[in-house]
DNA sequence: TCTTTTTTAGCACACATGTTTCAGCAATGT
DNA sequence: ACATTGCTGAAACATGTGTGCTAAAAAAGA
């Protein structure tokens, strides 16, 4: 028996190696001679551990999506057991808290939005992606399904909006603060980001 | 003098070219040769027109750009000739007839919108196209910032919110919402961006 | 008809990519 | 010690890419 490596951590160190390859200079560049000298391997250990390209892609946006969404989901059921909050000011804050684990607020998710955003577009194209891709979506949506309905069953928002309409709404506002903060940030601080989120949520208060 | 042939409208019909190539398979496949092949042209046509493949990807990016702006702008002078809505439902009418511009509603704004989408990401990575992704962003700032303004200025809205943080919310739905159109038609169909966009407008009114 | 100039077409080179193949290494159990 | 087997490294092949260079074609004026 030779030296025994677990296959597992090893699929990560590479996917690792795909994400800072696609950080810093694009999807495009994600080849698997670029991915194999960022993770300090030989091109034949690469395609050791993964028959295809095609399968270290997707296998690089499941690991991507799943460290945004575990990510968001430990917070949200954090909302989930604590106690219901009294004012408004502590409901926006407990929202507010799952779903900015979603938005590029420092280096590292800055980096996981951009891969996360290579991806869904590829995905287009890619007959191979897509089906992370709709895995992905269900995610989103679970999670911020389920933050609309913190915040609509509280009995302190005005009116009574439909809970999917107003999901469709926030989704919209997440990816497009993300999509402006990865591409601009320049103009779109995280401070900024943090900003319009909560001035969202306030809206449904009254 | 050999055939004269207006070097404008060639340019743009090679660039009507690589529009459709992107639509279909992406701007990974946005070859010169796969590029002079949808334009019916041999390589070293497409060459003659433009000396890099650079200056022929900035073009196209340019003139997807134009085309979209162009058109809400268009829609924007005939809103702010146009005498000042009494009702409300009125001035969301005539808000979201301009904004709906900038979403993916038919096959022909739907294939601007992916362009789009995959030259903005591109742009992030590709110093020859960052110029004009600057220009864009500049471009829809614009638009919808004349929007906000129409809207707040009426005297129907509640509250006295601030313009450019509206305008920074309102550019994020506009963008989410292209974005779910285009990479999830099935899911977000044009009458539900539609909808959705009134909804926000909506929002804004007692 | 001949000339001129734009436009088209094609070849060739250097380079990057995914994939296949195979030889060698290195460590572990016997 | 030694054989087994996971692992590494490298070379080779076919394909696609941008770009430079050159020659043919085509059309409008002389």
């Amino acid at each position: 028996m030779p030296k025994i490596v677990d296959a597992n951590d090893r699929r990560e160190l590479v996917a690792d190696a795909v994400f800072q390859v696609i950080a810093e200079r694009g999807l495009t560049q994600a080849s698997l001679r670029n991915v194999a000298q960022q993770a300090d391997l030989a091109l034949g250990s690469v395609r050791h551990y993964f028959d295809n390209q095609a399968e270290l892609m997707e296998f690089a946006f499941r690991v991507n999506s799943e460290r945004i969404h575990l990510r968001a989901l430990d917070k949200l059921e954090e909302l989930e057991q604590s106690a219901l909050p009294a004012t408004a000011a502590e409901l926006v804050d407990k929202c507010a808290a799952v779903l900015e684990e979603l938005l590029p607020l420092d280096d590292q998710s800055r980096g996981e939005a951009v891969v996360h955003m290579e991806f869904m577009l590829a995905a287009r194209t890619d007959q191979g992606l897509h089906g992370a891709a709709q895995d992905d979506y269900r995610a989103t949506g679970a999670v911020v399904g389920r933050v609309v309905l913190q915040l609509l069953d509280s009995g302190l928002v005005a009116g009574s909006p439909e809970p999917v309409d107003e999901a469709e709404r926030l989704i919209a506002v997440l990816d497009g603060l993300s999509l402006r903060m990865v591409l601009q940030p320049a103009w779109s601080a995280p401070e900024q980001g943090r900003n319009t989120l909560r001035r969202h949520l306030e809206t449904f208060l009254a």
